[in-house]
DNA sequence: TATTGTTATACTCTATAACTATA
DNA sequence: TATAGTTATAGAGTATAACAATA
């Protein structure tokens, strides 16, 4: 096969390029290690973000970065693995108060230290300093980009 | 709503985590700004490898990035839109040649250059040097971890 | 009237399995 | 037998619109 065109190169080495492609690269990675159980990366933001307190399905939503249609889903399949529970608040009878179990909170624990191994060798091309450098930089796009979720 | 939990920082703010998310905020500003031309991210990065030669279908997938049943549908839409054209290989009958029109080398010549402003505003909350330093380490990456299709 | 949760639907992205036609 | 392209299907990610029940 031919070299790449001038234009080809231009777009496959822009970051514009290199971040979306990445991501699904990370997300298939992260996906492989939580297949041990059951769970997917969204699923697994949402049970880390319950982990240790309580929230309404919607304040979760709103800090795992999901949307409440999409919130659904995701409190189904961890209720379903038997890893949260909802409940009723008492106080408000619209929302539910979601909850880990003992499993649930074991299971993000674990799931947590597997995925920092598969982190760390995912990154190892780079150098301590240099993986620094590039989650300062990550944090502050996302940061600025803020992709706060049920704003209006 | 309370402080996040310390689980939740500690996955919030890791590179595995950021990557998908900012990956799929890029894609979707990409996904805006080529809305003007009928194309996604991926059809303008097919766009772009036909850009200037003649490949096989199954040539412009590796390229771009795609396995050859992916392949179908972009090429299809390309098509469709009148941007690029396909010719049966004379010299071995199973294969296609794809070469752009001149509506789709035009096209693709507008839209990478309207995503590189929409890139450029993507990135501002960085300075000049950090937005090549991240450039530079999302590519080293993204070579190591080389997602070459259709290897065996 | 506004908010919580729900369902239905749609549209990114991607891949595997099984098929046809050609080499 | 192997390869190019095709189709059907699946499953990751996400969102909008419309509706119920509750506030």
């Amino acid at each position: 096969m031919s070299e790449p065109s001038a234009v080809a190169r231009l777009v496959d080495s822009s970051t514009s390029h290199l971040l979306p492609r990445l991501g699904d690269t990370v997300r298939t990675l992260i996906g492989d290690v939580l297949d041990t159980w059951g769970l997917t990366g969204r699923e697994l933001r949402a049970l880390s973000s319950a982990h240790g307190r309580t929230l309404s399905q919607r304040e979760l939503g709103s800090l795992t970065g999901l949307d409440r249609t999409t919130m659904v889903a995701v409190v189904d399949k961890l209720e379903r693995l038997g890893y949260a529970r909802r409940e009723r608040d008492p106080t408000d009878r619209r929302k539910y108060l979601i909850t880990l179990t003992g499993d649930g909170t074991r299971v993000a624990d674990e799931a947590i230290a597997r995925l920092a191994k598969a982190q760390a060798e995912f990154l190892s091309p780079l150098n301590a300093a240099e993986q620094h450098q590039l989650n300062t930089l990550l944090l502050r796009l996302y940061e600025a980009h803020d992709p706060t979720c049920e704003r209006p």
